[in-house]
DNA sequence: CTGTTAGCGCGTTCAG
DNA sequence: CTGAACGCGCTAACAG
């Protein structure tokens, strides 16, 4: 019953070879006879051996995992990274190790620490919320271990990147509320110390400024995270005297609470108020209205950094002070939510 | 620039102490005084060290990583699984190796062999669409390498499972269309030998059975697995003769395609057909009308799978012979969609 | 409380 | 084309 696990001893005894041939001959090796692979590919299945990629680790002194750290795992966007990042991975023959910091500085800490000693080949990142200091990012670059940041990233750390272009693609949102009509633009934004957010900030207020739009300090609604939070901040600002025309959202969720306070207090959207959000969430163009907002290809975003991550890897002369950014052009969806044409 | 990694050895030569104390000092042997455990740990964060894991678990001969297959890993549904799994390993001290099959078999065998070499402590599993044999499931427990399965479980395999009351849930839905009033009952499922799927569809015909009504073969709709699929389904059911007049989906994607299309034809919901979905997909409480769905409770499972994991790890008495049964109970969460009562 | 010794399973020299 | 010998970094006996 309890028999210990065959290892390469019991293949190479049952063949009366060395382990040396077994492991050459199982790993394709090309100073071995067709004859003998065959042999031994054979007597491996019948003793179902599995190969110890620990102690094979150990030996070659490289593992063949790569590490995750993200903010979230069961948000669509995040989840479509991972999708993204474990086709390329995958195939590459790397194990995907994941971990959710939970918006949570400490478990960040933790847990590149744990990569660190399970030796993955790299570490694939996204910042928390509350993450300020990079100590710990500094420390793996400084190992030499390969770090690669997506979307969240800490932009004063230099390491290779795969970012959207939050601040383009704001500017264009901005400027199809203008055209729509709007004038008086409100922003409801997470917090902007995240270098997403602090990037949509920024072109939500060039954009305003280049279309001449003035700026009005109580339309602008920072530290906004949920959709409860939006609603109590919505129904605040709609209910003040200074209202605006336009809201534009950071995130799809913020939106969502948005048109539901807009909703409750009759006001029509979007020809009253136009909102517009962030990250096409599945429900976007479901609800009604319809709500206007910005892919951001997630599954790409993944796919690149895994990519740049399997580069770095496999460049011998990867020297630590060039590094790469990969820019994924999101896309601004239009729909009802921000759309006066279709209404007037 | 390019020095080699600190090991255990050089932070013991600077203490000129042994490898075991240092090894001791860092696992918190209770015989390693207080004084030597300091100093070991100050030398140990000066020279920036980090332990080898890799050679660690090969001395253990365990490895504190548990592998997750899952079909998918981008649906509202896994994700929050995957959620719940890291809420429970993490704490305990494991990574989450995580692998996608893609709803593929053949890269379901492939990781469960990918994982099996990593040495994993355990293995959590749901299978794939396509998945019809289980040698390599078989050959998992054989080699007594922990198994638990959840929500798409095998159900021949004698294994530690988490699953929902399917069949228990689909009863009381159909019951609740029932109730309101609705007599021709259609189902829109999923492919069946999946075991939830399965299992829903036995739901309802019991339901059907036992409430007298009628079961028209021409209602049963089988193999629906898009939203595409469901929707041209729909669209000939209800242009057809014989109507039905409420459909039961086995998924929120299902439900969505089939309200799209009466819609389209101009049927009233619930007025004249009464839809149910399944999940509680976000969307299901924001589209129009709001969806009746069955929440699952996806955290929670994944929670209890990750516990039972835990459980089969840590138990030394652990008997291939017994296995553990988790029922999650389901709600059915009534909406608009079925609700006739609100609407007449 | 600490040191000595041995070996986990494998891949890779170096010899033939 | 194949074998012998070594050691990756660590922990667990055993000994003091």
């Amino acid at each position: 019953m309890e028999k210990k696990k065959n290892t390469i001893v019991d293949v190479a005894r049952k063949l009366n070879v060395s382990t040396s041939t077994v492991s050459r001959a199982l790993n394709g090796h090309h100073s071995i006879s067709e004859r003998t692979k065959l042999k031994v590919r054979k007597v491996a299945a019948e003793l179902n051996y599995s190969p110890n990629n620990v102690a094979a680790s150990l030996r070659r002194g490289k593992v063949n995992s790569i590490g995750v750290i993200l903010p979230r795992i069961n948000s669509t966007f995040m989840s479509n990274c991972i999708f993204g990042i474990e086709s390329v991975t995958y195939p590459a023959g790397y194990n995907l190790i994941i971990s959710c910091s939970n918006e949570d500085y400490k478990k960040e800490v933790q847990s590149i620490a744990a990569l660190k000693a399970s030796q993955v080949s790299g570490i694939i990142l996204s910042l928390s919320n509350e993450t300020k200091k990079t100590a710990h990012l500094s420390n793996i670059i400084s190992q030499n271990i390969p770090l690669v940041m997506f979307d969240r990233i800490a932009e004063l750390l230099n390491v290779d990147s795969v970012v959207n272009d939050d601040t383009k693609i704001t500017v264009q949102a901005i400027e199809h509320l203008h055209a729509m009509g709007f004038r008086k633009i409100a922003i409801f934004s997470s917090p902007t110390h995240i270098y997403v957010y602090k990037n949509r900030m920024k072109g939500y207020l060039e954009a305003l400024s280049s279309l001449g739009l003035t700026l009005n300090h109580n339309w602008i609604i920072e530290n906004i995270q949920t959709k409860e939070q939006a609603q109590h901040s919505a129904e605040i600002l709609f209910k003040a005297k200074d209202k605006p025309d336009a809201v534009f959202c950071t995130s799809d969720t913020i939106a969502l609470g948005v048109i539901q306070t807009l909703k409750k207090l009759g006001i029509q959207i979007p020809q009253e108020v136009g909102v517009i959000g962030y990250s096409n969430d599945t429900f976007s163009e479901l609800i009604q209205p319809t709500l206007t907002s910005i892919e951001q290809y997630p599954q790409e975003m993944g796919v690149n950094a895994a990519k740049l991550m399997l580069d770095i890897i496999g460049d011998k002369n990867w020297s630590m002070q060039v590094h790469k950014q990969i820019h994924i052009k999101p896309r601004l969806i239009i729909r009802d939510s921000s759309n006066r044409l279709l209404t007037e």
